[in-house]
DNA sequence: GATATTTTGTTGACAATGTCAACTTAATTA
DNA sequence: TAATTAAGTTGACATTGTCAACAAAATATC
C-alpha cells in the first residue's frame, strides 16, 4: 500500500457500505434513492421537522430539498401540516407508509452495522472509533 | 452516538477528506473535478494504461470514461498512442501539463495524508488500518 | 407603527454526473 | 470461416447538485 492507504481504505469502506445498504434495503425496488433514505431517517428521528431543518442538517441546497419533499409527498410518504409558530414553514411528518419505510431503513442500518462489526471485539471497535475521531478532527483543523 | 456510529464516522472522514483535498489542490482554479483527479492519479501510477483499465479500476461506465478522456485530451493533459498489441484500444499517457497536474495531486495527497496522521503513533495507524481492513472485508463478504 | 431586512420555501434554468443502448472495429472462440 | 466477445464512441436520457429570482412571513430598525 502507498502512503494514501488511509483515505483509500476509508473510501473503500464508504463505497462498500453504500452498495451493501442499497442491496440490503432493496432500495431500487422500493423507489428509494440515497437522499430519500437520509431524509426519511432524519424525519423519523426528529420531533417536529421542517424543510429548513433538513437543509441545515444535510447541508444541501434548499431547492433540492424542496423538490425532494414534494416528491416524497406525492409518493405518499410524507404530509405537511401547518406550523402554528411560523406560517412560512410547515412541519413534515411521515405517513404510515413513510413510517414503514423509515423503520425498514433503521432496521437495515442496524443489520449492516452488525455485519460491519463481525470479527471485532468491543475493544477493537472502541479503538477504531477513537482513532477515527482523531483523524476526523485532524482533517477539520 | 447511536449504533451507526461507524458508518457515520467513515462518511464524515470521507467528506472532510474530499473538502480538504479540494481546497488544498485549488482544484476549481485548475479546472479539476474529482474524476479528473482519480484518472490522472491512476494514469500517473500505471505503466501503460488504456481507457478500459480506468473503467475497471474505478468501476465506472465506459461512456463516462470515454468522455472524460476526450475532455482531458482536449485540455492537453493526455495523449493517445496506438497499442501495438490491440488495435481496438490506445494507450493513454500524460503530457507535460498532465504530468505536472499529477505531480501536484500526488504532492497534495501526501500533505493531506500527513495532516490526517497527526497526533497518531505508528502503532495506532497500523491498528486503524488493520481494523479498517476487517470492516471492509466484513462488508464485502 | 411603518419600513427595511432576513428567513422559509418555491420555481426556473442549467451544470455536472451517471446510466443505458446502439454501433463500429478488432480480437477471440468455436 | 462464422459467431461471440471486448474496447471504445456516441446519442439519449436520468439523476443530482447549484444558482438566482421570487413570494410570503417573521424579525429588526428606525
Amino acid at each position: 500500500m502507498d502512503n494514501h492507504s488511509i483515505s483509500n481504505t476509508i473510501f473503500s469502506i464508504a463505497h462498500s457500505y453504500r452498495l451493501t445498504m442499497r442491496s440490503a434495503l432493496k432500495a431500487s425496488e422500493l423507489g428509494l434513492n440515497s437522499m430519500h433514505v437520509k431524509c426519511l431517517s432524519y424525519i423519523h428521528n426528529s420531533e417536529a421537522c421542517t424543510a429548513n431543518d433538513i437543509v441545515q442538517f444535510l447541508g444541501r441546497d434548499k431547492a433540492q430539498i424542496a423538490r425532494l419533499v414534494k416528491e416524497m409527498i406525492s409518493n405518499n410518504w410524507l404530509t405537511k401540516t401547518a406550523n402554528p409558530e411560523d406560517k412560512r414553514s410547515q412541519f413534515l411528518s411521515l405517513t404510515e407508509e413513510g413510517q414503514a419505510l423509515a423503520a425498514l431503513i433503521a432496521d437495515t442500518q442496524s443489520k449492516v452495522s452488525i455485519k460491519m462489526k463481525q470479527n471485532l471485539s468491543d475493544e477493537e471497535l472502541k479503538e477504531f472509533s477513537r482513532i477515527a475521531g482523531i483523524i476526523s478532527n485532524n482533517l477539520k483543523s
